[in-house]
DNA sequence: GGAGGCGCGCTTTAC
DNA sequence: GCGCGCCTCC
């Protein structure tokens, strides 16, 4: 019998015993009081009172839409998340579903955490399955990748910069110049193909299908480095991001039956921040949603920023033709921001060609008005900042409910010195990583070596660290061997043969090495903490710490105690949701729901004891820890109620909402970004994709908006100057605060910046044009500088503030 | 084979 | 302005 049809005849019996496992063909198995698994786990409705409960109709349209493909459009602070939980909630009181029979896509980790808290909260459930796609899709190749030949479920995942280091090793062994083809770059092409699925349906396209021109030599390297790639990927068992999506994409189209399984389980999906998603999340949510046709997404088109990893606003937009079926319920009333901040969001967004028109109110009042500072440098910038956020301090916003956003992350250094220097407490979200850090990396290489020895990118960071005399040459040979045999290096190690041409301290390096792999290796099976220790007695830490010590010995300290802790914080919680599920705590979680699952716990997701509640067990032990840190995101750690301001780029921003948020470096060429308005990107879509940036900065204010932009700025440590970015002269005039920092009180510097020419160009009862109000006549005029202002009278509009430095205000006659 | 010094290039955005 | 990579010297 050959290997397909082995496999096939595995994927019938999962088929088979799925079907004898779904509730429906056991509902008599069950639960014979009630009939828990049709009629809802809570019997009639009127057990979770309330669950409609200070919703808008649109809000109680979609949680109770239960039949068929449903499209939630939903602007910011709409009250998404609420729908959602109270969609899931509903689903399994009043529709009856089964909680392990729902899957709730999020965007991050900690959206689904929250989301999965609010839940359980609304109703004493287990089991649901709420993830990130890369975390949902890990947790089914735990499972079920070793149906794709090569892999096992020890695979590790590689981020991002270990991709490019295999890379770079790919494109030495190629003879590929690699300052003339960097790594990240090569990288993300191969990961940019991926996302489009073409290593799926069109393995024979190249980068020629991004629309590159099709210069022959980047082609040919593109060809060379990806197939290497894939090889060694697959020799080391390993998974980056992008792979983790598209195995189980693999999986599901390779083998029909699995997919099946997955999608009967399934009997309603949902994606959040679909607008968002990719070719090969597209493709996979409708896998999910395959069999019982019960998708509801939920996004907004205005707020998708990720086109360039990938993401296809399409989707969402094409979602009616593509589910022609599909109800489509938008919720525009905002409940997030006042009035003016509102305002200030939809005209910029106005500006973007080809929206559906969705407009986005609240019965708010107009509130504070819109700050836009102008400073001299981003240390100017950062120092404004910081006092008024000390003054907002002062006058009683928590700084918990602040927020500083900018768009690139080296901005944040000089934001960050500034409230140092003014006791502002404050957290970074992203930028420089704790898992970044170079001992870090190094003791995770040694724990992903235990878990999965094949692991080459782990290998070559640690074999020769702490320093066993192992260099360049002798690991030559020893990867040359490898390499001939397409083996992991681990393997050839383990030769003799391989290691017959080594001598010297190099042999006695490797053969150390060779011993230590082998102690690591019972490892694999004990819990996070305890593996560490081991590696850490093993390598013997005080040598390796005073050997790397340069001047900074101490912090390598501390931060492997931070590993530490969180090494054993994991094995707590892992340990602790173990217990829980062995001891199901009937009384507070619903005691027909628990038997229900237990009793009818389908083969899928890793079984006993626990039943379905398993599909939220933590993997546990050194393995689930590996890939924890894998997948966490850097809005992960966003800590809630530290009382510090939080810093973060557009980006990270995203979901999030806070009562006051200072938006640095609304300047051109940054917001706008540079390279969004570079020759190649569709001039268009470049500049549309960063308008929805700052439009989704704009509404994550609750009543305090602050737009900073400065004169000069420090690049490269070469001072460049700016502009005031396209997007501020998209602001209503009336949005915005007439005197600038002046108003909060503590002004400073402002005023002795040199004043802007054009008010000396208008005169008391000159005749002016308006981009967007027209004609009108100039009835006064007020402030200087930066600050000066117009009051003008337009008989179309009324009578309008315009901050001349923005207004697009052009003099036609006197 | 390892350590220290110099020079280059870099900055989107991230799971 | 900094980090990494390459080069040179021990």
């Amino acid at each position: 019998m050959d290997w397909m049809e082995l496999k096939r005849l595995e994927d019938e019996e999962r088929e088979r015993a799925e079907r004898a496992n779904h509730p429906a063909a056991q509902a008599g198995r069950v639960q014979p009081a009630h009939d828990t698994a049709r009629a809802g786990a809570f019997g009639a409705s009127g057990r979770i009172p309330g669950l409609l409960d200070g919703l808008n109709a649109p809000q109680r349209a979609a949680v109770t839409h239960t039949d068929g493909p449903l499209l939630i459009l939903a602007g910011p602070g709409s009250g998404k998340t609420r729908v959602i939980t109270r969609r899931i909630a509903w689903l399994v009181a009043e529709a009856g579903l089964s909680p392990w029979e729902v899957v709730a896509i999020t965007f991050t980790n900690k959206a689904a955490r929250e989301m999965k808290e609010r839940v359980e909260k609304l109703l004493p459930v287990s089991g649901l399955w709420i993830s990130t796609f890369h975390a949902m899709c890990a947790r089914i190749l735990r499972r079920e990748i070793e149906l794709l030949p090569g892999y096992t479920r020890d695979f590790t995942i590689y981020d991002t910069s270990d991709r490019n280091t295999l890379i770079k090793s790919i494109l030495k062994e190629l003879n590929i110049d690699a300052t003339r083809f960097k790594p990240s770059a090569v990288g993300g092409w191969i990961s940019d193909w991926k996302n489009k699925g073409y290593a799926i349906d069109r393995p024979e396209l190249d980068m020629q299908a991004d629309g590159e021109d099709d210069a022959s030599v980047e082609r040919e390297v593109f060809v060379a480095v990806r197939k290497r790639y894939e090889e060694a990927m697959r020799s080391s068992n390993a998974l980056d991001f992008d792979d983790l999506l598209l195995k189980v994409l693999e999986l599901f189209e390779k083998h029909l039956g699995l997919r099946d399984a997955y999608a009967r389980r399934f009997r309603h999906v949902m994606v959040d921040e679909y607008q968002d998603t990719n070719r090969v999340q597209y493709l996979l949510t409708k896998h999910l949603a395959s069999y019982h046709g019960n998708l509801a997404v939920c996004g907004d088109p205005d707020q998708s920023i990720y086109g360039w990893r990938g993401a296809d606003i399409r989707n969402i937009l094409d979602f009616e033709q593509d589910f022609p079926s599909a109800k489509v319920v938008s919720l525009e009333q905002n409940y997030r921001s006042t009035g003016y901040i509102l305002k200030a969001a939809e005209s910029v967004i106005r500006h973007n060609a080809g929206r559906s028109g969705k407009r986005i109110w609240s019965d708010k009042g107009d509130g504070e008005k819109i700050a836009v500072l102008e400073c001299a440098d981003e240390e100017d910038e950062a120092r404004e900042v910081a006092q008024q956020i000390r003054s907002l301090q002062a006058r009683g916003t928590r700084l918990d409910r602040v927020a500083i956003f900018y768009r690139v992350n080296f901005m944040q250094r000089a934001l960050e010195s500034a409230l140092r220097l003014a006791r502002v407490p404050y957290q970074i979200v992203g930028g420089v990583e704790f898992y970044e850090r170079r001992e870090i990396r190094d003791l995770i290489a040694y724990l992903k070596l235990c878990v999965n020895p094949q692991d080459d990118v782990a290998f070559l960071r640690v074999v020769n660290t702490p320093a066993r005399g192992v260099g360049e040459k002798s690991l030559g040979d020893l990867r040359n061997w490898a390499l001939d045999r397409r083996v992991p290096l681990s393997r050839a190690l383990q030769s003799d043969e391989a290691l017959s041409a080594i001598k010297g301290r190099a042999k006695t390096g490797l053969l150390a090495f060779r011993e230590l792999l082998v102690a690591l290796e019972p490892l694999r099976d004990v819990d996070a903490a305890v593996a560490l220790d081991q590696v850490l007695e093993k390598i013997e830490v005080e040598r390796w710490l005073a050997e790397m010590d340069d001047q900074q010995g101490v912090d390598r300290e501390a931060n492997i105690e931070e590993l530490r802790a969180h090494a054993a914080a994991y094995d707590r919680m892992a340990a602790e949701m173990k217990r829980l599920i062995a001891e199901t705590p009937v009384g507070e979680r619903g005691a027909e729901l628990v038997q229900a699952i237990a009793t009818a716990q389908p083969t899928l997701f890793t079984a006993p004891p626990g039943g379905a509640l398993a599909a939220e067990t933590p993997l546990g032990g050194l393995r689930g820890f590996l890939q924890e840190i894998a997948l966490v995101s850097d809005t992960d750690a966003i800590e809630g109620d530290q009382g510090k301001v939080t810093l973060m780029t557009l980006h990270s921003a995203k979901g999030l909402e806070y009562e006051a948020v200072f938006l640095c470096g609304v300047e051109e060429e940054l917001l706008p970004h540079a390279r969004a308005l570079a020759e190649h990107v569709g001039e268009e879509d470049g500049v549309e994709e960063e308008r929805r940036l700052f439009y989704v900065g704009i509404t994550r204010a609750e009543k305090r908006l602050v737009l900073t932009h400065c004169q000069q700025r420090l690049h490269f440590g070469q001072t460049n100057f700016c502009r005031p970015s396209r997007f501020l002269e998209e602001l209503p005039p009336e949005v915005l605060e007439g005197g600038a920092s002046t108003a909060g009180g503590d002004d400073d510097a402002l005023g002795a910046y040199e004043p802007a020419t054009k008010e000396a160009a208008l005169k008391v009862g000159d005749r002016g044009e308006h981009d967007h109000f027209g004609r009108g006549t100039i009835e006064q005029l007020q402030g200087s500088g930066v600050n000066a202002r117009a009051i003008v009278r337009f008989p179309a509009h009324g009578t309008k503030t315009l901050l001349l430095q923005y207004a697009k205000l052009s003099v036609i006659g006197r």
